[in-house]
DNA sequence: GCCATTTCCTTAACATGTTAATTGTTGCCA
DNA sequence: TGGCAACAATTAACATGTTAAGGAAATGGC
């Protein structure tokens, strides 16, 4: 009976913890000074990408659940970083869109924000980059290739 | 002017955390019969493996933050899976260890464990897998490689 | 048209993540 | 030795993750 666990060095679900922690720090930094968090850059960016959306595509392409979604957006609506509007026809819908305030936070920090992803980009260099992000779809569940 | 962000569906980040949600959904699962959540399963897994620890240590190889897992230890001992004692040398230190209930559940866990790390590893490759771990590694900002 | 079901979203409750401030101990050194 | 820096751990405060329950609006049979 080999009821041994494999060391907690090779665990996966360990090491994605980590690389997460690696990946967010500089982000963090960046985001600290703008007084937002990592959820609400991460709303801004697919409302910037994507235009306005009803909160359940959003919560799927932000990862985010919906509990926590709801609790963001009350946030960013106060923040005047977002707009909220029930949809007339199907009056349980709400459209979330990005405001111009949210927008100017998107635009002030791309530039930082595409030399953090250059660093780790030539950290693992270029095809080593590329394949992490294929791996890393494989294990997605929503399964979006 | 390259403004422009990636799309956040090639986002490394993101990739990071829907990757985890598809490699923790059935460990969840899985836990959730036993009473406990990923972290104190985690922590239980750590001192299984190293034996009783400091809390400095413990958190490091658990990636928790200390008031994380100040709270969970406390949780943990309150359900009797793990002692907590004074360093009577230094006071200020504390040895975990992990008690026979605590034991109880990682020997009870460790057969279906196995068999959702071997699924994920055949659903890579074995090549794949351990090119994965080598380079989530590298994004480790413990860099314990 | 009525009612059960489904859908979309919100609340609630608890655990954890994150940063900052606080408490208790130890060590150092002027 | 007295006081201050450094250290270990906790507490506080707020945001999010997670599961379950609740509420309002649409839908589909009958």
């Amino acid at each position: 009976m080999t009821n041994k666990l494999p060391s907690t060095k090779r665990s996966l679900p360990i090491a994605l913890i980590r690389a997460r922690e690696g990946v967010m720090a500089p982000i963090r930094d960046m985001l600290a000074e703008t007084g937002i968090t990592e959820q609400q850059w991460r709303v801004l960016r697919v409302l910037a990408e994507f235009g306005p959306l009803d909160t359940s595509t959003l919560a799927d392409r932000a990862s985010l659940l919906f509990p926590s979604l709801t609790r963001i957006a009350q946030t960013m609506r106060t923040k005047g970083l977002i707009t909220q509007t029930r949809d007339e026809n199907d009056r349980r819908r709400q459209m979330i869109a990005i405001t111009p305030a949210g927008q100017k936070i998107i635009d002030d920090n791309a530039e930082e924000s595409n030399r953090i992803v250059s660093n780790f980009r030539s950290t693992l260099g270029e095809e080593n980059y590329e394949q992490l992000l294929d791996l890393l779809a494989i294990l997605d569940p929503h399964a979006q290739n």
